[in-house]
DNA sequence: CAGTATCCAAGGGGATACTG
DNA sequence: CAGTATCCCCTTGGATACTG
């Protein structure tokens, strides 16, 4: 999205842009069992590269959906959950989800 | 998005993917009211450019959520409408709405 | 009127190598 | 381990001019 001003009358793309990135959903549904390190993602979703997960994560976080927990150990340990709002997103999701099962 | 199976297993995805691009949901809720000509759509959206929008209404109705009738007139004549699938979508943007609404 | 035809810019993602 | 740093590609969308 170029300017989100375009948009600003819009709620419905303001929710789509929360999770229209590359990876995105599918990192929302790994999250959803329960939280996970950054390598614990990153094997469940082989497919994407370190800098590109990274990127996602980050937007996630800024939009308010996953919080990031960064424990002071060596080496590193970093743990990614879904915040409330994150968790809110679920029964919206179905929801898509049903409605898409309703017509196929 | 690149690759449609990247996505195969997540209906989410493929609903988003509907209404995902730059001015789809706008020209969705100017055929909400009632069908509208080409030259109709593109005053109500004055910063689309004819080019772009006629690739968005084409994918719209490649999906299926629009419907283009041509009449043998001079000069041509074309009118767009929701087909009833797109109109099953109203409900579904509206519980989008409502999602985004409750938690401002 | 309802499009095509060109050309172009931006940026989201991808591949790979490197680092605190 | 959990990222950065680079470099690159490709698609999406925009500007403008032309046409059946």
């Amino acid at each position: 999205m170029k300017n989100k001003n375009d948009y600003a009358d819009c709620p419905v793309t303001e929710v789509i842009a929360l999770f229209a990135g590359r990876w995105k959903l599918i990192i929302l549904r790994v999250l959803s069992r329960h939280a996970r390190r950054f390598g614990e993602i990153s094997v469940r979703i082989p497919a994407i590269s370190k800098k590109v997960l990274t990127e996602q994560l980050k937007e996630l976080e800024a939009d308010g959906l996953i919080s990031r927990k960064q424990f002071g150990e060596f080496p590193p340990r970093v743990e990614y959950a879904l915040t409330e709002y994150g968790k809110s997103l679920c029964p919206l999701l179905a929801y898509i989800a049903a409605w898409k099962k309703e017509r196929v």
